[in-house]
DNA sequence: ATTTTCAAT
């Protein structure tokens, strides 16, 4: 994608759309290795047409099965998304990583997507499902620039602004995620007196 | 301190 594209959605700035970037590796040995090809970026559709209207994780799964990945090997799909998924779009990543027990999913995402009830419950889900969640830090940006920006030779250079934002959605996620933490440890106080 | 959000005015 283009370097303006990427720092309007990954950025500080609040976007109207989600774009997410995806890499698939196959395990060897104990080893990752990226698999030729299957690496792009995609945008959520239908914002403008209100058709098929589709949210930026449901294009990611719609394009899996046409990869064709070996079920008798490894796999581990990253997403860097630009909106953290909804509730509706962790359940289908949920089912989708039940029904496809060879591949495993990492997230990262650059903020999160609050609007939705039970949003934190959502990501909840999806780490509860197996689902590596994180906040995409600096390491992330700068892959990500790497990796699907048209930079021309632009380099990748982090704002205090953004150093502050990762900072703030790390600390929200990690209260969300937490909760679950606090959930079992309140019950299991409960049930012990 | 913090409204904003995969649009709709």
């Amino acid at each position: 994608m283009d370097a303006t594209t990427f720092k309007d959605n990954f950025g500080i700035t609040w976007a109207n759309e989600t774009y997410l970037c995806y890499e698939v590796e196959v395990q060897e040995g104990d080893a990752w290795a990226p698999v030729e090809g299957l690496q792009g970026f995609l945008r959520n559709q239908g914002a403008d047409t209100h058709w098929k209207r589709s949210h930026a994780e449901l294009c990611f799964l719609d394009r899996v099965p046409s990869w064709h990945l070996d079920e008798g090997k490894q796999y581990r799909l990253t997403c860097y998304i630009s909106w953290s998924p909804c509730p509706d779009c962790a359940q289908k990543l949920v089912e989708f990583m039940g029904e496809n027990s060879h591949v495993s999913l990492r997230i990262f995402a650059a903020r999160i997507y609050t609007k939705l009830d039970g949003h934190e419950d959502g990501l909840r889900k999806l780490q509860d499902a197996g689902a590596q969640l994180a906040i995409m830090t600096l390491k992330e940006y700068e892959h990500c620039w790497d990796t699907f920006v048209d930079s021309q030779g632009q380099l990748f250079r982090a704002r205090d602004e953004l150093e502050v934002h990762i900072g703030a959605q790390c600390q929200r996620l990690e209260n969300i995620l937490r909760a679950i933490l606090a959930a079992l440890l309140g019950a299991s106080l409960f049930s012990s007196v």
